[in-house]
Order: C-alpha cells, then sequence, then structure tokens
DNA sequence: AATATAGTGTGTATTTACTACACTAAGTAA
DNA sequence: TTACTTAGTGTAGTAAATACACACTATATT
C-alpha cells in the first residue's frame, strides 16, 4: 500500500484552503490532479511534509510553489486523521487557510509549474473534490467565518490600499449577510485601525472613495481588545 | 533515530491536556515519565497514535486509560510539528485538550496502570515539563480562555448538578478576571440554557444554593446564536 | 447570646452599544 | 447640462451591559 508514496520518512500531508476575494466574489485555490488516486479530479492544493521542514515551513512553501509569493497571512486549523481517508494508505493531514490579496492591480494567477493546472473557484460554484477535501474545505471556511468576527483577518484579502464599501463587501460576503452602511462605517473606524489616505480611487467611472490602510501599530496597541461584528 | 520508537506505521503522537475544576482551582492532569527520554520528568499525558484508529479515538483511548472514563469532552486544538521537538526523531503531535468533572462526589484519581504516577496539579504552579509541553499546555489554555467566552464548555467541568457560584467560579478562574454576581446571574439566565432543579446543596455550613444543571436540548435550539461572556 | 463570616437572592438607574432609516455631494459619461 | 452611480453623513429609539445597595440565611466562634 505505502510503496505507492513517494519517499518520505513518515506520511502527514499539508493541505491548504487558498481564499482570494476578486470581483465581489470570494474564490479558493483548487488544482486537477495529474496523478493516481482521484487522477483528473479538483482538489485542494497539498504537498507530503518533508522530514527537514516544520508544518508551517511546509505550508509556506506549498504557497510558494503555488503563487510565486511568501509572506501570505496563513493559519494551521485542524488535522484530518480518519483511518480511510487516503485510498492508498495512512495520512495524516494538517490543514492551513491561507489568505491572498487579490485584489485590484495584480491579478494573480497559479503557477504551472506547481501542478498540470491550478484555477480560481466561486466558493459557492465547488466541483467534487478528492479525498476528503470537500469536508477540509468545509472547516476551513467556518474557521474563517468565526475568525473574522473577532479579529482582523479581512484586511489580509484586501490590497494595502482599499476603500470601505470593498472591506464592507469582503465582511458581508464572509459573514453571509447584509450590513447597513452607516453602521458598519461607524463601528469599523470606532476601532482606530485604519489610517485614512490622502488619496481616492482611480480609474472608477464614479464618484471615488477615500482609500484607508490597515495599521498594524494601532492595532498591537489595542491588545487584546476585540473588534467584533 | 527512529529504531527506539514503538514500531508503529508513522510516529505520530496524540498528546492531551486534561483540565479539571476541584477545591475552586483550575488543574491539569500530568504524569510522570518512566522512560528516556525525559525519564522522571513532568509531562503531558500522550500516547502513539495506532494504525487503525482516527485521532479522536485515540485520544478517548488515552483518556479511557488515565481516568478510566468515556465520554469525556475533548477537542484537537493544534498540530505541533517542529522537526527538533522530539530528540529521537521526528515526531508530529495533536493535541486535545479535555474537560473533567471532578467537583463533589468522586474525586478522580487518575490511574496507575497508564503511567508511574499521575496526578493533578493547579495550573499556576507547573512544574518544568518534557519535550515541548509547556508550550502545548499554554496553547490548550489559551484556546479554553478563547473558546468558554463564546460556548458553554463551563459546564463541562462541573458536576451534572451545580450552583450558580459555582459556575461563576469556573469563569473567573479560566477568564482570569472578577465578575458582578447579579449581572452573571442574569446573563447567565437569559441564555436559556440552564434548568433549575428542585433541590438544594447539601453538606454545606451556611444556606444552601439552589442546583441547576445544563440544559442541552434547549442550547441545541438555539443553533448558533452565542453565550458569550 | 452576640458577632463575624460567607453565601444566596432580588431591583433599579446609568451608560453603552445596536439598529433603523434617507438624504446630499461628487464624479463620470453621454 | 443632464442623468446616473456611488460616496458619504447624523440622529433617535431601543436593547443590552454594567454598576451599585440592601435584605436574608445559615454556620462558626467567642
Amino acid at each position: 500500500m505505502k510503496e505507492d508514496l513517494p519517499q518520505f520518512n513518515s506520511t502527514f500531508s499539508i493541505d491548504c484552503v487558498v481564499f482570494g476575494f476578486d470581483e465581489g466574489e470570494l474564490k479558493v485555490l483548487l488544482i486537477e490532479r495529474n496523478e493516481e488516486p482521484f487522477k483528473d479530479w479538483c482538489a485542494l492544493p497539498g504537498n507530503l511534509v518533508r522530514v527537514d521542514e516544520s508544518l508551517d515551513q511546509s505550508a509556506s512553501r506549498i504557497l510558494k510553489e503555488l503563487t510565486g509569493l511568501g509572506d501570505i497571512f496563513m493559519e494551521q486549523y485542524y488535522t484530518f486523521g480518519d483511518v480511510q481517508r487516503h485510498p492508498q494508505g495512512r495520512v495524516i493531514s494538517i490543514a492551513y487557510y491561507a489568505l491572498l490579496r487579490l485584489g485590484g492591480d495584480k491579478a494573480l494567477k497559479p503557477l504551472t509549474s506547481y501542478a498540470k493546472k491550478a484555477f480560481w473557484k466561486n466558493v459557492s460554484d465547488l466541483p467534487k473534490l478528492a479525498f476528503d477535501h470537500q469536508m477540509i474545505f468545509e472547516k476551513g471556511l467556518e474557521k474563517i467565518k468565526r475568525r473574522i468576527k473577532h479579529q482582523p483577518i479581512a484586511f489580509e484579502l484586501l490590497p494595502e490600499k482599499f476603500t470601505l464599501t470593498q472591506l464592507q463587501n469582503v465582511y458581508e460576503l464572509i459573514i453571509g449577510k447584509k450590513l447597513d452602511k452607516r453602521n458598519f462605517r461607524k463601528k469599523m473606524l470606532s476601532f482606530g485601525v485604519l489610517k485614512e489616505l490622502d488619496e481616492k480611487q482611480k480609474g472608477v467611472s464614479f464618484r471615488a472613495a477615500m482609500l484607508y490602510k490597515f495599521d498594524r501599530r494601532k492595532y498591537a496597541k489595542l491588545f487584546g481588545k476585540e473588534i467584533s461584528f
């Protein structure tokens, strides 16, 4: 059974649920497998953990190979270890979610070196996934839904400079309901973690909105006070 | 290196942070190791995962061996995988916390079949721990601190029947600050997940308090509404 | 028997946070 | 210059969280 797997000293793998926000949609990065098992199926990007790397390093490596980017916001959230989850033997998978800035300038395309095909899919329109990746995805989505309510992770999905409307869109998408614009702004600004820039949105065919950025210093000063929606 | 370890097909282990509440203190269950490495050191209870059991099953088994009890509240919370964390080779450890009803009647003693010694220690007074167990413990404590603010896990630390004062004690201990008694009661009762019994505390040298129990049915009906402190 | 202690049990006023809601201003395109 | 689209703002009512004061019960100590 195990002989089919590449030679690493143990069989644990990392799987990543990579979220991105673009064109008002929440997307997730999938690959198409070109090996058995589940050849030609869609799957979450992942790989075996090498003997000489930590779990976080392994996840970073996978993301780097996949996107070409380093320094991506990423967190381990659960480990899946059902006996039957991999048809060729016992493989335990440590799952990470990652949040990626897609918006605006550079429309990020996954690298083809990593897999035959890699592409963004709207979270509300996923194909069937290989292994137990459906479950891994769902648990990941649930986690960021919970987390966004208490911690400032929405910014990780937006470009450096963003408008309050974009920010609100991210919240609405992830939480899954509409928010009142005035209340949203009031509350968001009241946390004091946003910096208003002297700059406006460009290239839009209507009144340009003010740009803001997330101010990590100010956030650090809050020290545990919750930002919550 | 790896040859020193027992023969399981892969080297994953489970480590458990078992919390208990007794005599107004939050305690954690430790063992004294009687094998190398870290012979005679204190450590968190844990064991290797068997090929034919899932992670949850493995954690349940360890808890059963340790306490003799089944059906313990327990949750996986993080996986530790630094390359150097085990001196004899690469061992990835999946960490669980468990909450145990110690209070009142049966003062739970850990079974000696599991380890030479096993004992309860006050969380604020821990000895040095083997491996990276200090970190595993700290992360576990952090997790339940967070969780108790949003989900009804405090009940898992109390006997079936408990008083509101006991419940408040648990909250204060875990959250780490004093709460106003009247407000605590009002808020706690307003969630509607407690059932007042026709029964009072016994064997106390002062006015006996009303007993309550947590009503799982009512809680299930809330469906996502948060209980929060 | 008096007193100190430690716990239960209720009521109310104040402050704070949440919600609902509609218009004007600015920029673009035709 | 007009039509269109999105940005941006304030207030009032309601609900929730907090802070606070007192009365009652039972026991232990002197």
